[in-house]
DNA sequence: CAAATTTTGATTTACGTACCTCAGATTTTC
DNA sequence: GAAAATCTGAGGTACGTAAATCAAAATTTG
């Protein structure tokens, strides 16, 4: 049978209400009593049973997401997986609220962070943007003892607890070498290759980080491949469709196009109304209704994805645990670069 | 605040008894009052407190993992995976047994199954065998009501409950499409390609569903590959060194190698014996020490995996809800098939 | 040394559910 | 209409922990 409070008591020659307050760190305990207490806790391996813990407390960890306000099909999906946790959260004594920003707004952010600060919930995860006011606001909620995650978009360097989302240089680095090796038949041997890179604003860490990994690669190994200067579509439809047909039309030797952030729609309908060229190798980032479409329809030959509710039930759980003081499961939140090709789609 | 049974029995205007006996399923209820409980119920839009109710029942999750006592890296992780559930089980409500069975032997794992369904647990997984006997018994734990999931390996059309493991046909696609794709630009184009393909057994459903997906592939979309009669290493890595060895002796051209089954370290010693050769293509199936050090060295170029650790942890989850019976959130629990380039190692 | 303070013990209630007993009410059976 | 069977209510205890109260003991302070 597992060791409960009363066995302590009983060890160590105390009372409940001793044993009560060593576990809780709560005054009113002598140093050398409370060296009895831990001792028994000890050699009886106590561990407190948090169901029954939280039972009695009658506990509900309150957590905050904020998220921006994008209305690509990434967030909106990554939106859909709070609320699904919000509906799932009566079950598991959760009581999430999401807070909504403004996109590419650090200010919004920061103003956000310090208004979920006042209310202390047990943990808050958001998406980062990578700025020194944000860094600031982080360390106030640190100083204030709550449990934070970077979803999605991390801020390195600071007082998060956590990143739930993907290695993005991984993520570059993956879609360069799957790029080179399809390019390596039809065009690099005779005459090497020319590469376009679709990405939303280089100012958001992600996005760098990506191109970054894809650079190199390309540079360390298809030194035949040539990358064009990135164009910047802000993760917006219509404005990526017209630089793609732009840059299709003056580039008529693309061989390959890596979209590395989100305005897929758009990448699309450029491709299918560049008629008469040779279908250039199409890699990009997160599956949604349209990239999935254009993978099984071959106009995108590879989608590389972060799997959206992975990363929140992920976030929940590291909160849950910080809240708690347990230490997490890092197999169980490595967030994983899923790579689809039409075979395997789920 | 969230109903309790003290509301339903006040709405209902019966006695905290009866609601027990509603909620429990006990006799000694008139149907008219049965209905006003539910009606109660529904209309408060009450859930049990699992929490509350595991601990009035003292309840701990009864499992059991049956697995083969294979060599196999692959094998050995999952069973270290297992014994890491093993070791998490006090904090969470469960008590695992592991029974190990001889790998590849039907009957031993009907005898396992035969036995674990006289102690009655709460739930088993195991890595099943497709054979008509195993099916058979599969069905008689049904029966007793005992929740199963299938492990790695799959019996469909049975009566298990769920299966944890990766949809082994696409993963055949997808390695074909892979090695279609690397192989398009040295070999194909010119004079066509042949691909060996070393499996475990093809006595086994998982290894059968790889190859019928990997012949299909390439049959469909890249006709100028051939594919070797397979050579069938028993996941054995001193056959399999041996295999290989000669195969690339036989067949000078050998441009792409598939290996679906276990025993990779036989195959990387015969490649890195291949001296004076062209290296060929490989791709192979489950990310472990010797898989990740080849993938890294470029001796492999692809590893398909399957993540034990996830496997296992939602085998335990899908457990547990069916013995609550509780629903299994799919998007959670599918696994997904990893696809690892010396890129995104994590 | 008395008073004030701190430490400790004993006891109780609570969380939400399960499960038990016993008595009283209602219905069914003969 | 009495006996038997079935249904229902009231109340309690338990699970393991949290948290509170109050009194007693030990220690420190003046």
């Amino acid at each position: 049978m597992k060791p409960t409070v009363h066995d302590i008591a009983k060890i160590a020659g105390v009372s409940l209400a001793t044993v009560d307050r060593v576990l809780n760190g709560r005054p009113g305990v002598r140093s050398v009593t409370r060296g009895k207490v831990e001792e028994a806790i000890a050699s009886l391996g106590y561990v407190r049973d948090l169901a029954a813990a939280n039972l009695a407390k009658s506990r509900t960890y309150s957590f905050v997401f904020i998220l921006p306000a994008n209305d690509n099909s990434f967030m909106i999906g990554l939106h859909e997986e709070v609320r699904g946790a919000v509906a799932r959260s009566s079950f598991e004594r959760t009581g999430i609220r999401i807070v909504d920003v403004p996109p590419f707004d650090p200010g919004a952010l920061v103003a956000a962070l310090e208004t979920v600060l006042a209310d202390k919930p047990a943990g808050v995860a958001f998406v980062a943007i990578d700025a020194p006011e944000v860094r600031a606001a982080a360390e106030r909620l640190r100083q204030a003892g709550i449990p934070m995650v970077t979803l999605v978009s991390d801020l390195p360097d600071s007082s998060r607890d956590h990143y739930a989302g993907i290695d993005n240089i991984a993520a570059g680095r993956t879609a360069g070498s799957l790029m080179g090796r399809f390019l390596s038949g039809p065009f690099l041997a005779e005459r090497g290759a020319t590469v376009a890179v679709l990405a939303g604003s280089m100012l958001v860490r992600d996005h760098r980080e990506r191109l970054e990994g894809f650079s190199t690669v390309i540079g360390e190994a298809y030194p035949n491949v040539r990358i064009l200067p990135v164009l910047e579509g802000r993760d917006d439809p219509a404005l990526s469709e017209t630089m793609i047909a732009d840059a299709l039309r003056r580039n008529a030797d693309i061989a390959g196009i890596y979209s590395l952030g989100a305005g897929n729609r758009g990448l699309i309908r450029a491709l299918q109304n560049a008629h008469g060229l040779r279908r250039p190798l199409v890699i990009a980032h997160e599956l949604t209704a349209s990239t999935r479409a254009a993978l099984s329809d071959g106009i995108i030959d590879a989608v590389l994805n972060q799997d959206a509710g992975h990363e929140v039930r992920s976030a929940i759980r590291v909160l849950k645990a910080k809240a708690d003081g347990l230490p997490v499961l890092a197999a169980q939140e490595r967030i994983r670069i899923d790579i689809f090709l039409k075979d395997n789609l789920p």
